[in-house]
DNA sequence: TCCCGCGCTGTTAGCCCTAACATACCGGTC
DNA sequence: GACCGGTATGTTAGGGCTAACAGCGCGGGA
């Protein structure tokens, strides 16, 4: 872990620097060159061990920090990888996250996140920027992307991994899973179960394009069992759960003969569930319901949401494993796709016979 | 094959750079200096507006991505602010990171983030890490680190906002609210409601230094009432709604006698209280409950939780606005001290005479 | 006429590191 | 003693950019 990392400690720190600490402070106190510093500090090349002491225990007692800036530019080596996604705070990002940093842990790369909140000019700018520090690699959500920051990524050069989707011509390599097809299987799940008058949850999000293709996944293998969605709703902005519970409300007044609600996300998911349970409706027998995510925050329900898991950390960790090849050199094609399969989770809002 | 230096000299040819694109190739595709390009890209000096025309052309035809690396060098000047934070998995922190970024998109400034794990070591290792960069600004949530950690701050001479607390003594500036008093808050209004039977849910964290400081201020003013916590269940990992379920029925089996539930957080209250309300149990009147955060998230449960609001966001764009300051030397204090102050919202889960 | 100041552009000298090569030193071999 | 290979250290030359200053042409005031 701590691999020629200095960490200084306190008890002999010297007055805080006015011009800052560099390689020659430390070689100048430790009496070699700036240069078996820096092979100490990097733990490259040979050097004794009397010497290697010496040097580690000027840096500690100086308190100094390598500046990366300057090693990468003199090495074009920068240890850091750019994720693009559109936002934090739903679920199904930070998951994603941790599955890229269970193998970057592993390597000398380091993640760095920007965040779009699903805005193409964001993400554009975003991109520009982290591209502008020349990272080893670019894990960025979703195929659709400006011309602009496809041309930016594609002439960059920099290895790329696309990430969540499948449906759809990756810039370099992709990984994720088909949301037609999770639409699809919903929808031949919730047609089995015997539900005919069918209702669809969503966000008014015409950016969002990994929800507009479970939909349209959806939809497509409804009508081949010669079925169409009764009714629609859309919210935005606010809190999730109490979203799904003001859309359930609405859908059902309008739409009493609805049986089964398919919501865009788990989370309002969940609380259209709790305004049936309130409603005294009879889930799933009455009306059945199905989210999308399998976010596990939400065990605990009073009845388990039917979902459909996406496997975020799988897909992070996928990513994170081609960038890390490419990096160290064990990985040399470009272009991989790799699908996953969603798994649906029947839970117990899907009537079973 | 084509091993000649190939540089455009007009806007149409455009070639997959097999050579790294530098201001230089900017320069000669314009015909004006390298400082002149720099200039025209940074809008900074006097430029004639043909030159400037010409350069962003040539910049823009040959799909030109300034090396920020070199650039930061060169002008000893980095738009990064490291923040620094244990998680993303809860809902806190990304609330505080979009408070954050709401005042830094305003600037020329970027987060850079950085997670813990609620590990001192891991927390060292990111800030060694980050530190390395030379960012414009350090927020790190918490006032409790490692003396290397501490030390590495103080001798870098980078701003240092440290969040969320304000019980101890900060390195330089510091934004948050009293744990402790949050925690006195709470134990009044709950004595005040009438309970007297007192038990505590938490998270099995020694390393979650605010919830122990709430857990002191909560025992605290207990006392002085003259009540004691009868009951205490920790848990650990898995899902929070779930677990606020199960610890619930736990506590309630082992001690009936129990008339208020306070959890260290409102996703473990909002499973206490599914659960409550599943069991039949008379909520608040037979037994109250309250949780800490004030997640919006949680908005739609069957009954509004009890809890307190740590203005999570407000102290992001706090700590992001001492920084931005100090930054372009609109700010030239150092050691600021802003508490904010929790607002207490009863809710529906604690009794009102 | 000279000189000054202004607007624009160019030149030079680093920023702090690291790759690549050069050198010094040591013991051992023939 | 000349030569070798190997280890340990030093020297040199940038990496791509920007700060600081220098230079140039031009118009206007003295």
């Amino acid at each position: 872990m701590n691999d020629g990392k200095i960490i200084p400690m306190t008890d002999d720190i010297k007055i805080p620097p006015r011009r800052p600490l560099t390689l020659k402070d430390v070689s100048e106190a430790s009496g070699v060159s700036e240069m078996t510093v820096s092979r100490v500090l990097r733990n490259r090349g040979d050097v004794s061990d009397a010497t290697r002491e010496k040097v580690l225990a000027a840096a500690k007692s100086l308190g100094y920090v390598p500046n990366k800036i300057a090693g990468a530019l003199a090495s074009s080596r920068v240890n850091l990888v750019a994720v693009i996604i559109p936002s934090l705070s739903n679920m199904v990002f930070p998951e994603v996250m941790t599955g890229i940093s269970e193998v970057l842990d592993d390597t000398p790369l380091q993640p760095v996140v920007g965040v779009t909140n699903y805005l193409p000019e964001k993400e554009e700018e975003v991109l520009f920027e982290m591209l502008s520090w020349r990272p080893s690699g670019v894990i960025i959500a979703g195929l659709e992307h400006s011309d602009a920051s496809r041309a930016m990524l594609h002439a960059s050069g920099i290895p790329v991994v696309e990430i969540m989707d499948v449906d759809g011509e990756p810039i370099d390599a992709m990984v994720g899973i088909s949301h037609r097809r999770a639409g699809r299987e919903m929808a031949r799940a919730i047609c089995k179960a015997g539900y005919e008058n069918i209702g669809f949850l969503g966000t008014k999000m015409p950016l969002d394009h990994r929800a507009r293709k479970r939909f349209e996944g959806f939809t497509e293998a409804l009508a081949k069992e010669g079925v169409e969605v009764m009714d629609q709703e859309f919210y935005s902005g606010g809190s999730a759960l109490k979203k799904g519970r003001e859309m359930t409300q609405t859908i059902l007044e309008r739409s009493p003969d609805l049986d089964f609600l398919y919501y865009s996300n788990d989370m309002i998911g969940a609380g259209g569930l709790l305004y049936c349970l309130d409603a005294g409706i009879d889930v799933p027998g009455r009306i059945g319901l199905a989210g999308f995510n399998g976010v596990e925050l939400l065990d605990g329900l009073p009845r388990k949401l039917a979902t459909m898991d996406a496997g975020r950390r799988e897909i992070g960790r996928e990513a994170a494993r081609i960038i890390a090849g490419r990096s160290d050199g064990s990985i040399t094609e470009t272009g991989q796709r790799v699908e996953l399969t969603p798994k649906l989770q029947p839970g117990e809002t899907l009537r079973r016979w």
